[in-house]
DNA sequence: TAAAAATATGAAACTGATTTCATAAACCAG
DNA sequence: CTGGTTTATGAAATCAGTTTCATATTTTTA
């Protein structure tokens, strides 16, 4: 395997020339550079990535955290940034943390050994205290994240209104038995608030309270979804609809409804989130929350090789906005 | 950032022993060890992986080259990989190669730099020729390639024998005009041979013949699918039955025939390949082959492992069975 | 009890790049 | 023509670890 030194030694010149010839240093003669440029070529030279961190300069590669990667939403997410950062010639490394901590500090620990020059994060698993202090050894833009009190570089969506426009979907189309469904914790520290808040607001502003026993917590996928069903099937005041964290769970309560003969949307409205591949799959088609995944991912990318380039450069708090797809699930 | 000469001084030893204490060399002093872990915990120590690399040892982390990761297939793939081998301590970077030669070269790079111990590769791009020479920076092992003549190790499914069952399981019940759609090309240089073989056989020991108009090549998505579909509309002698490469292809032929009237499976037969979540939402329920991607996962993280492990342990090239699936499709 | 083997530690060399520092030649202004 | 820039190059230090070599101490063996 070549290094530096052969460079050198073939071509006639030093170490150091070699070097700024690859970093393209200005002050280096046109004949020089050609014979360098010769050397590495015959000899199918590659700078060794390791020795270039280790002396401290980047390596044009970033990292991206998501919690499962067999979430289509988030492999679409992945994708959308490797494509953006490839034209800026950026390498990405993906990194599934399993929605574990320590995975997660692992991950947080390339950044801090320059094995990244910057880092995505899709999801976090620990208290924004624990992260926070890494961004001192590089940028850390937070995409779809819900932390409202940090003060970092994020690119999320519009949760709120997303489960706003999709909760007033259903009350506007007459169902006032509103179940709700969601990903994560409802109201704790925070997290998900957004989306909660969205729901609770459409149900105020319509006169309707909030049934506790309607609100399922730390539900992901179509298995989850078959099992809401089932409980809401075992409940004697059932739900007339239900908002959903994501087609995936919307697509297992609608299977399992249709196993045991519950109509949709007539004996129950389902509404997801996402816009995945399997909304228009499943039958009846979807009514869902389209995210704008690519924007996210491209305007992730974007602030973060704007906050690599230039030390100092401000950071944005970026929102984007959701939209309505009416189908025939509501 | 702490380092090494950190830990050695408030251990008040050398580096060379907290490099021992690090490596779990024998011949340490129990006291001077346990002094050394004092230390590193005190500091909040952890070695730098680029200055590792550097010198030449290992460091835990392994690579997958995934050509999409928004196809369900390789992301459940590219998971349980990540599983297993975080079982056995390892960390899994992942890789898209976009189906792109220059990423792909760009990724056995990193193998050759040592940024990881041993590459599993889930499809390739380049000739084994140019493949091939890297093998001598570490261990890489096929997973899901049908690539016939290399020595190398290889974890594949039986690929052949699950097209033969599909195709074989139209003809028992009763099609003779059946079509057939891969992702990769038909019989060129020996990539997707397998299956192309066993769908030939099939046909040939029933004594029907190929209509190479009814073959579709390079297929992938469910749009794929539909544009499929859209050709055989428009064919004067119609395939009653369709093999198609795989469940989102499946997927997109029965989404664009349901929109034009063309009943599943009285008029045109489907049958997958995968078994993804798709499979089971699709209406009607769609008849395909299982892939064991699970095992396919762990036995390819198994043998890289024993490969890294021990430098001249011998390569295997393991076949998986595969299996029909009935639905409702066929 | 002396010699050999095993245990234990540190100084210094080494990995492959980048960067600082020193230096020399070419160019330019006064 | 002389002193100050600008251009151009190389030697050596540096990054953070691992490994070799040398050496000292302890334990085992004959």
């Amino acid at each position: 395997m070549p290094t530096i030194s052969d460079v050198a030694k073939l071509s006639g010149l030093s170490k150091a020339t070699v070097s700024r010839v690859i970093n393209k240093h200005p002050y280096i003669a046109k004949e020089k550079r050609e014979r360098v440029e010769q050397a590495m070529k015959e000899l199918g030279y590659v700078p060794n990535p390791s020795a270039r961190r280790l002396r401290g300069s980047t390596t044009s590669t970033i990292g991206v955290i998501v919690p499962r990667i067999v979430n289509p939403f988030f492999s679409y997410l992945v994708n959308s940034i490797e494509q953006e950062a490839y034209k800026s010639n950026y390498q990405v490394l993906m990194f599934q943390s399993n929605e574990n901590k320590d995975k997660e500090l692992y991950f947080l620990n390339l950044l801090k050994n320059r094995q990244v020059d910057g880092l995505i994060m899709t999801s976090i698993e620990n208290d924004w205290d624990v992260i926070q202090p890494y961004t001192e050894f590089g940028p850390i833009v937070l995409c779809n994240e819900y932390l409202m009190h940090s003060k970092a570089p994020i690119v999320r969506l519009d949760q709120a209104k997303g489960a706003y426009i999709g909760t007033k979907h259903l009350i506007d189309k007459g169902y006032t038995k509103i179940a709700y469904c969601t990903g994560g914790l409802f109201a704790e520290d925070g997290k998900d608030k957004d989306r909660n808040h969205g729901y609770q607001q459409a149900l105020t502003e319509a006169g309707l309270s909030i049934q506790t026993n309607w609100i399922f917590i730390n539900k992901h996928t179509i298995d989850d979804g078959k099992e809401v069903m089932r409980q809401m099937l075992a409940m004697e005041e059932r739900p007339s609809a239900i908002f959903t964290g994501s087609d995936e769970i919307a697509a297992g309560v609608i299977m399992e409804a249709k196993e045991n003969g519950v109509r949709i949307p007539e004996d129950l409205a389902v509404i997801g989130f996402d816009d995945q591949p399997i909304a228009e799959i499943i039958e009846p088609k979807l009514t869902t929350i389209r995210q704008p995944i690519n924007e996210l991912g491209e305007k992730s990318v974007e602030q973060l090789i704007a906050l690599m380039s230039s030390k100092d450069a401000d950071y944005k708090q970026i929102e984007l906005p959701v939209e309505l797809l009416v189908r025939k699930s509501t």
